[in-house]
RNA sequence: GGCCCAUUGGUCAAGCGGUUAAGACGCGGCCCUCUCAAGGCCGAAUCAUGGGUUCGAUUCCCGUAUGGGUCACCA
C-alpha cells in the first residue's frame, strides 16, 4: 500500500525478505542444540564482562552441540579502532574461546550466515525496512536535531515520558505524499519503526536467568535506519539473529529495558523469538560499596590484564565460571584436571545480581590451577610470559633450562603438591636467588633467625659441609643433619628441645634455618634437600664462601 | 523522576515453607613440620527493613530502604 514509498526510499533494494529466508535457512541441528554468538562492536576493548558472556556463549553451544559465532556491530564509525577486529578474535583467543563461524580476520570470515560484519550487510536491512515501509510498519522522520530537542524540553515540562510516540510523532501523522515531497525535495531523514504497541497493554517475557519479566509495550516509534543508511542496534538485533538463526541472545542485562522493543521488532517482522540470558553485571568493591566495574578506574576490567599479569587463562576462565555457576567449584574439587567441556553449565543457576570481581580469590584458583600443571609446563608458560614481561628472566631460564625445571618440579609431583606460585609475575621471585648470576650480583639482607652469632654460623657451615655428600637420599641426608646438630649442641628433634629447652642450645630446624639462608640468604625456600641437590656441592661452597 | 532488576557472613554463594542456615575465599587459633607454601582440625561472622499469608517464614505476597540498569540517528 505504500509501495511508491518504500521504492522512493529504497530504490536499489531488488531483494524481498523472502529470498533471505531462503538464503539463510534454518541450521541443520541436533534437537536442543544451542545457536549463540558474541557481538562486539569492535573498540579492540576486551572487558572482563564480554570475556564473562563469550565464555558462556562458548560453553552452552559446546554442551549442546551447537554453534557459537562472531559477529562484528560495527554500524557505529565512531566506535571503531584500526585493526579492532583483530584484536577482539586474538584477545578471545588467550583465554581458548575461538569462534565455529564469523570473521577470522580484518577482511576474512568463515560460515554460510555470513556477512558477519553489519557494515556488510546493509542491504539485508534496507532490504527487511523497505518491506515494514511498504506495509505502512514504518515510515520516515525529517525531524531535525533541534525539532527533537523541542519535543524533549516540552515532554520534560509536561512531566511526561520522553520520546517519539503518540501526538509528539509529527512525522507519523504526515500523508505519503506529503512524504514524497519532501524526499524528493532531498530533505534528509531516517526511519522510524510505527509502533503499534500502547502503553496500557504488558507485554511478558523470559529471560533464562531472571524468569518472567512484564514490561508495558512499547510504543515509541524508534529509528530502524540511520541517516546513514544503517541500522540502530535494536533493528540489527532482530535482522541478524533471526537470519543467523540464534536461539540464545546472550548479552549483559543492561538491554533487558529495551526488550519491549525488540519483542516488537520481532514481531512486527514475523519472526520467531530467540531465548534471552541477561548476564549480571561484573561489579568492584569502591570503599565500600558496589559500582559497576570500570574500564577507566579499574585495570581488571580489560581482559588483557590477566595476562599482562601472567594470570593462566585457565584460571581466569575457573574463576569466571565459579562466578557463573556456584556448583563449577565443587565440580572442580573433584575433578581438578578435567576440561570444561565435562562441566555442565545450567543457564538457570546463574545468579542474578551483579557479581564482585574478587581478585584475591582469583589469586586462590589460579594457584590450584597452577598446582596442576608440571614442570615442564609452568616452564613453557612461565617463559612465554617472561620473554614478553621480564626479558632478564626469561634469558636466565632459558640458559638454565633444566636447572630451572629442576627447580620447579620440586614438591610439585605427590600427593601435596607445593601451591605457591599464582601467576608468572612471580615467578622471578621464586627463582632469582637460585642463579648464581644473580645471586653473586648483590649484596644480601641475610634472614638469620634464632641463630645470629656468625662464628657459631659459620662453624655450622663448616661442619655441614665435611659431611654433605649429593648422593644422600633424603633420609640419610636428614640423618646427617640431625648428627650434627647432637655434634654442636642441638636437639635432634624439635620436640626434644621443647621438652627441655635448658638442656640444648637449640635443635636441628634452627641448623637447617642457617644452612638455608646461608645458602640462599632467605628464610623461606622450598625443600632444602632438593634445592642443596639441584645446586650441587661445589656452588653450596661458593655461597658460604661469600659469608 | 518513570519503568525494570536485584538484596543470605567482609566477598562468592547453597537453600527453593519446618535445616544446628552448606561449601569456598579471606581472617584468627591450633596441629603437622627443617622454613615457607600446602594439608588437617577448630573458630569469629549472614538471611536489609516493616507489614501480611501460614500452625510455622530466609523461603510466598505488599510496602519501605539500599544498590544497579535504562530512558540517543551508541552499542
Amino acid at each position: 500500500m505504500s509501495r511508491e514509498l518504500a521504492e522512493l526510499i529504497f530504490p536499489n533494494i531488488t531483494k524481498t525478505p523472502e529470498d533471505y529466508e531462503k538464503m539463510y535457512p534454518a541450521r541443520n541441528l541436533p534437537e536442543g542444540a544451542m545457536v549463540t554468538r558474541f557481538a562486539p562492536s569492535p573498540t579492540g576493548f576486551i572487558h572482563v564482562g564480554s570475556l564473562f558472556g563469550a565464555n558462556l556463549d562458548r560453553r552452552l553451544a559446546d554442551q549442546t552441540n551447537g554453534v557459537c559465532y562472531l559477529r562484528i556491530e560495527d554500524t557505529d564509525g565512531k566506535r571503531e579502532v584500526d585493526d579492532g577486529i583483530n584484536l577482539v578474535i586474538n584477545g578471545l583467543k588467550v583465554f581458548a574461546i575461538e569462534f565455529d563461524e564469523g570473521p577470522t580476520s580484518e577482511i576474512e570470515a568463515k560460515g554460510d550466515y555470513g556477512p558477519y560484519l553489519q557494515s556488510q550487510r546493509k542491504d539485508i536491512y534496507q532490504c527487511y525496512a523497505k518491506s515494514l515501509v511498504e506495509k505502512g510498519l514504518a515510515y520516515p522522520c525529517f525531524c531535525t536535531a533541534e525539532e527533537l530537542n523541542e519535543i524533549r524540553e516540552r515532554q520534560e515540562k509536561l512531566k511526561v515520558v520522553p520520546g517519539y510516540y503518540g501526538e509528539f510523532a509529527v512525522c507519523r501523522k504526515m500523508s505519503e505524499q506529503q512524504m514524497i515531497e519532501r524526499i524528493q525535495n532531498g530533505e534528509p531523514y531516517i526511519i522510524r519503526l510505527k509502533s503499534p504497541g500502547s502503553m496500557s497493554r504488558k507485554i511478558k517475557f523470559k529471560d533464562m536467568i531472571r524468569g518472567t519479566i512484564e514490561f508495558p509495550e512499547n510504543v515509541q516509534d524508534v529509528v530502524i535506519i540511520k541517516s546513514d543508511g544503517l541500522p540502530t542496534y535494536h533493528f540489527a538485533h532482530a535482522v541478524d539473529d533471526h537470519l543467523m538463526r540464534t536461539t540464545h541472545v546472550i548479552r549483559g542485562e543492561e538491554w533487558i529495558s529495551s526488550v519491549p522493543l525488540h519483542v516488537q521488532l520481532f514481531q512486527v517482522l514475523g519472526f520467531e523469538m530467540p531465548q534471552y540470558i541477561h548476564t549480571p553485571t561484573i561489579m568492584k568493591d569502591d570503599e565500600g560499596s558496589k559500582r559497576k566495574i570500570s574500564k577507566r578506574k579499574d585495570p581488571e576490567a580489560s581482559a588483557s590484564y590477566y595476562k599482562d599479569n601472567g594470570i593462566p587463562k585457565e584460571a581466569v576462565i575457573d574463576y569466571l565460571m565459579n562466578i557463573l555457576n556456584s556448583n563449577f567449584e565443587n565440580w572442580r574439587k573433584q575433578n581438578p584436571l578435567a576440561p570444561l567441556s565435562e562441566f555442565k553449565v545450567d543457564p538457570h543457576k546463574i545468579s542474578s545480581s551483579g557479581a564482585l570481581f574478587d581478585l584475591v580469590k582469583l589469586n586462590d584458583v589460579s594457584k590450584n590451577t597452577i598446582a596442576t600443571f608440571t614442570a615442564e609446563k609452568i616452564y613453557k608458560e612461565g617463559l612465554e610470559w617472561a620473554e614478553e614481561y621480564d626479558k632478564d628472566l626469561a634469558e636466565l631460564m632459558k640458559k638454565y633450562k633444566d636447572f630451572t625445571t629442576a627447580i620447579l618440579n620440586i614438591e610439585r609431583t605427590g600427593t601435596k603438591v607445593r601451591k605457591d606460585i599464582a601467576k608468572w609475575s612471580e615467578l622471578r621471585e621464586n627463582l632469582e636467588y637460585l642463579f648464581d648470576e644473580v645471586y653473586f650480583e648483590k649484596e644480601h639482607e641475610y634472614e638469620w633467625q634464632s641463630i645470629t652469632d656468625m662464628n657459631e654460623i659459620k662453624n655450622i657451615l663448616n661442619e655441614y659441609l665435611k659431611l654433605y655428600d649429593e648422593n644422600d637420599d633424603k633420609d640419610t641426608w636428614f640423618n646427617k643433619m640431625k648428627d650434627l646438630a647432637e655434634k654442636l649442641g642441638y636437639a635432634r628433634e624439635v620436640k626434644e628441645y621443647k621438652a627441655n629447652p635448658e638442656s640444648y642450645k637449640g635443635h636441628v630446624g634452627d641448623i637447617s634455618t642457617v644452612i638455608r639462608v646461608g645458602l640462599t640468604s632467605r628464610r623461606n625456600t622450598p625443600d632444602l634437600y632438593e634445592i642443596l641437590k639441584n645446586l650441587g656441592k661445589e656452588r653450596i661452597e661458593k655461597r658460604f664462601n661469600i659469608l
